[in-house]
RNA sequence: GCCGAGGUAGCCAAGGCGGUCACGGCGCUUGUCUGAAAAACAAGUUAUGUCGGUUCGAUUCCGACCCUCGGCA
């Protein structure tokens, strides 16, 4: 069976950083697992430019990056006025981790976003039943109320379990009720990985003082001026403008919030994004989890990446 | 020093003509997640500046004090 790595966390843990040094001893690839890091553009709020290491070992170019001559795919694959979601990345992403083994290569799959790791390493299902643009639009006008109501009448099962008041969910639940298809419930049979999770986590406290710090260094580095580039480009009413980081630097750009604001608004939408992250992961028991705060850690990680390799016969 | 405004959770804040008071928002904590996931949604969390008076009962009324912010000096 094939073999690949997961390295996974909350934001601001260095995932990304780890992986290039795994990568090198491992002659290793890496598939980033972000749903941000997905858009063109989005450079700097993204977190795809590190804001403490020089910029010069690093060549963009369509669908990856190569940094320190290491390739990063799935950076710059979707413009941010096109519709991206969990299904679009797992099909790109198979094919890269597909083409990395052809190459003889190791793949690394980093990144923060849970669903999209569980999607591409089969541990949760994809539904086959695709996006009705015409009946979301449609649904999108009615209330919650009689979005609810709907669902009652068309799905009573489905109406019990669901997130009553949560908007999109009902919509897409509707949608599913109402496609001819048979929503699978078995896990993608093309993914047949041996897996090794590794997770970067540290003190709550800890990882809220590397986000807060990370705020003020995409400041310096200029999330303002790529925040207005995007703009100028007619992104303004894009998804992924609406997520947070860019959000409020349009809202500072838009002068409704000084700088120092959008500075805290930031940090905390980070602090919450922590707490979901977590909670994500903590549901995987099978993640091996390694505090970033403890001197050495990333040689643990090595050694235990090393042994995985071996077939778990030799430690280093 | 005088005049005015005010002190309600970690922060911002609503209110009550006295009745186990205590709206919200943010933060924080805990969760949910099958094509929006850095999204969307849910639950929980803590409070009346200090001392005294009136009263059956004070967060509310009265007094003194302390502190903050304006203005005058």
């Amino acid at each position: 069976m094939n073999k690949a790595v997961v390295i996974c966390g909350p934001t601001s843990t260095g995932k990304t950083s780890l992986a290039l040094r795994l990568c090198k001893a491992f002659n290793g690839e890496i598939i980033s697992a972000d749903s941000r890091q997905a858009y063109k553009y989005m450079d700097i709020g993204t977190g795809k430019l590190p804001v403490d290491k020089s910029f010069s070992q690093i060549e963009k170019y369509d669908g990856f990056w190569k940094v320190i001559g290491t390739p990063i795919y799935m950076y710059d694959v979707v413009s941010p006025a096109k519709s991206y979601s969990v299904y679009n990345y797992s099909k790109k992403a198979q094919n890269e981790l597909l083409s990395i083994q052809e190459r003889q290569k190791f793949p690394f799959i980093v990144g923060g976003t849970g669903f999209y790791i569980d999607v591409l390493t089969g541990k949760k299902p994809i539904s086959n039943i695709p996006p009705n643009i015409k009946l979301r639009e449609e649904l999108n006008k009615k209330s919650l109320e009689e979005l609810q109501s709907i669902l009652r009448k068309t799905n009573e099962n489905k109406y019990a379990l669901i997130d009553i008041n949560n908007k999109a969910r009902l919509i897409r639940a509707v949608e599913i009720s109402q496609s001819k298809g048979v929503q699978n419930t078995e896990k993608d049979k093309n993914c047949s990985l041996d897996i090794l999770s590794i997770g970067l986590t540290a003190p709550r406290k800890f990882l809220y003082g590397k986000a807060d710090w990370w705020v003020e260094k995409i400041v310096e580095k200029g999330i303002i001026l790529e925040t207005k580039n995007l703009l100028d480009y007619g992104f303004r009413e894009t998804a992924p403008m609406k997520g947070m980081v860019y959000s409020s630097a349009v809202d500072y750009l838009d002068e409704k919030i000084p700088l120092s604001d959008m500075k805290q608004k930031v940090k905390w939408d980070i602090h919450g994004y922590i707490r979901r992250q977590l909670t994500w992961f903590g549901r995987n028991a099978k993640i091996r989890w390694f505090n970033i705060a403890e001197k050495g850690f990333d040689i643990e990680v090595l050694k235990t990446v090393q042994s995985f390799l071996d077939g778990g016969k030799k430690i280093l």
